[in-house]
Formats: C-alpha cells, structure tokens, sequence
DNA sequence: GTCTATACAGTGATAGAC
DNA sequence: GTCTATCACTGTATAGAC
C-alpha cells in the first residue's frame, strides 16, 4: 500500500518496512488473540507497532472499527473459498449434502493462517447483538450464506423455506460453538474430546448436520 | 432474607424491602442484561440499587463474582428442573429421545422469569474460555448435564462414548446460539425466522437434533 | 459486619500543535 | 499524519464511621 514499498529488492517477501496501519492490524490481531478484547488496550497496541496511541486514533477511530478491520481481512478469505468450493461442487454435477455442508464449514475451521484467533472472535461476534456486530457479520458472511441456502434448497426440495433457514442457523450454532471451543464438552468428558482437531471435528459435524437437515419434518 | 421482610403485611409480595445484597442482584441482572458486561459500570449499578459504590465493591469485591451469583441464581432451577422431568421421564417407562432432548431444553429457553436475560448471559459465557468462566458454566451445569449424558448413552447402546459427547457438545451449539439470538437468522431470512419464539424453536430444534443424535457412525 | 467517603492507576477518546 | 497533553470514566483498594 505504501509508496515506499517498491522501492525494495524484488523477491524479499515479508518486507520489513511496512505502513503504520498494516503494523497496527498485525499487532492488533496477535494481541486480541492472546489477551482478548478487553484483555488488552489499544495502548499496548500502539506499543506493539511502534506508534503513539493517537496514531492507532486516527487511523481507527473507536477500537471497535480495529476489530472489524482485523475480523474482515480474516472472513473474506473463508467466504471466497465458500463460494469457491461451491463452485467446484456444482460444476462437477452430482453434489452430495455431505459435500455442500463440508465445502462451508472446512474454511471456517481451516483459516489457513491463525485459525484460533479468528475462531474466537467470531464466535463472541455470533453471540452479541448489537448493531455493530451484526455489521459484521452480515458484510462478511450474508452473501456466501445465501448462496450455500440456495443450494441446500436444491438438494432438499421438500422443505419449507422457513424449516431451511432454522436448519442453516442450527449450523451456524454448531459451527461457532465448537470454532469457540470454550471448555464445555473436555469439561463433560474430562478432557476426552478436544474440539481443536479439524479433521476429528468436521468428521464428526458433518455427518451430524447431515442427518439434522435430512430430518422428517415436524408434525403440524 | 432479611429479618424486616417479616414484618410486612401477608399478601404483599413484591416486598419493597429488600436486602442491599438482594438490590444489587436485581439491579446488575437488569442492566447486564439491558447493556452487556461492558456496557454498565458498577457504579451505575450501586446507584440503580441506592447503595454507594463501596458497599457493592464490599459484597461481591471484584466484578466478575457480582456476575457469577447472578448467573448462578439463574441456572440453578434450570439445572433443577432438567433433572426432575429426566427423573419423571425414566419414572414412566418407555422413553423417546426427543422427550429427553425436549426435557434438556425446554428449561433453558423457557427460564421463567427474565429468560433473555439469562439467555444472552449463557451464550457469551459459552464463548469465553478463561478459567473465570468455565467455572461459572460448570458449576451450574456439569452436574445435571452428565445425568443426561448417561440417560442419551441408554437411548443410543450403539454410539461410542466419545460420538455421543461431540454430538451433546452441537446440541450445546445449536442451543446456546438460538438463545443467543445473534440477528444472523433475522439476517439470512429477512426477519421471517424469530428465535425469540420459544415454542417454535424448541419444534423445530427437537427433530433436527433427534436426527443428529441417530445418525449413522461416520465410516472410520 | 455493613457502609461511606475518598483516592488511585489505568482505560478509550479527543484537541490542537508540529 | 503523527505527536503531546489532557479529558472523563473505569474497576479496585483503603481508612474509618456506625
């Protein structure tokens, strides 16, 4: 982003010298991670990046706008390869539910570069309600989601609209639950499962879910 | 509790004497609930509740107690009532597993009295991982969901003791994000869904996790 | 034991100079 | 764009009155 940047050597990735707010989101986000939210200040941050604590104003704002900059340079990569993956599953002809539901949760819980971080501050997102956090989500997830509604729509053509979307949240549930991976179920089995595990975990949601949408629907 | 409430008339109740401890409780559940955990300071707590800021600082010391008791006075007749229509279930025989689910869950989405409030509270515990709130959800929790654990483990003589914890642990999921009510569904669906509507929730939260719970082992 | 008054270090945010 | 200085406010601690 910085005009400075081309002046460096070709081939020498991770360039050294990188702007003030590229700083700031790296260190925002390794903090956040650590300590939390309220865990840390925006004073540490600044710290951290090397910069006074009304440079991290002025470019941020409020700290929130510092989350949601850090939370959407995180989603947009898991919603591409969403869509991506979807993409692939439909042009190869028969898709399988197992298939769809692995092709949205896998990116979620791959997050190719610090997946516990973003894991975390998605679920505590998933659980307020405010405005703020609702913006959120919806500008880094609402577009993918429906498309993945859309396509579950196709595979299961008897269920009501309504019953869908209960289903597609019920997911979400699941998903952001265990990304959260707050202690619950080591402290149900003393410490047998271990929600960390990516393949353990999707090979054991997936078939779950599955059954979940294929379910008879409901006496009325 | 406290010795002057006996000398009202019978057939008051809605006593306006209450203890400061009890004052404070009331106060805090409100506004915890209205404002989140940051959002209200223990200062506007102790003047909601007519008391000076010592005074609360005296009975809980730190803030994180003032929200334990809260959360505490509100699980424990959830916790109870789970286990009482578990003992009256396997008191009657034969049991379906969607009468077990409906006994673990209606308590939770029903919670008498200030049932959002307690719902938001859950959920945001249920995200967090520090050793502070774990304790707050085990304490509250551990005890009655374990019962269930084995009631399921009956249910299902088939699914090994791990499968059943992962798939108890998404029933968690499911529950804890629908309390929640995070606007997500409201998002995807615009606004035909509302989570709020305990009954139609719990219908259609019973089939799918019913489903979930019978579904066949993933192959190894 | 219960409560008040007061003080303290640390927070997020802002104003205005350079 | 970035700094210094400062703001109002937070959670917590203590000393002492009843």
């Amino acid at each position: 982003m910085s005009e400075l940047d081309g002046a460096l050597e070709p081939g020498s990735e991770a360039a050294p010298a990188r702007s003030v707010r590229e700083r700031l989101i790296m260190a925002g986000e390794q903090l956040f991670a650590e300590h939390g939210w309220n865990g840390v200040s925006i004073r540490t941050i600044a710290a951290a990046a090397g910069v006074s604590l009304a440079a991290l104003n002025y470019h941020f704002g409020v700290k929130e706008h510092m989350l949601a900059e850090i939370f959407a340079a995180r989603a947009r990569p898991i919603a591409e390869a969403r869509v991506r993956r979807l993409d692939e599953l439909e042009a190869s002809g028969g898709v399988m539910l197992e298939q769809v539901l692995d092709a949205f949760l896998r990116p979620a819980f791959s997050a190719d570069v610090g997946g516990r971080i973003f894991a975390r501050l998605r679920a505590r997102l998933g659980t307020e309600h405010e405005a703020f956090s609702r913006r959120i989500l919806s500008d880094a997830f609402d577009e993918s989601s429906k498309r993945y509604v859309t396509a579950l729509a196709r595979l299961l053509p008897e269920l009501p609209e309504a019953e869908l979307a209960w289903r597609f949240h019920f997911m979400l549930g699941t998903m952001v639950y265990t990304m959260a991976d707050s202690g619950r179920i080591q402290a149900l089995t003393n410490g047998a499962c271990d929600p960390g595990e990516v393949e353990t975990a999707l090979s054991r949601l997936v078939p779950f879910l599955a059954a979940g949408f294929r379910a008879a629907l409901p006496p009325t």
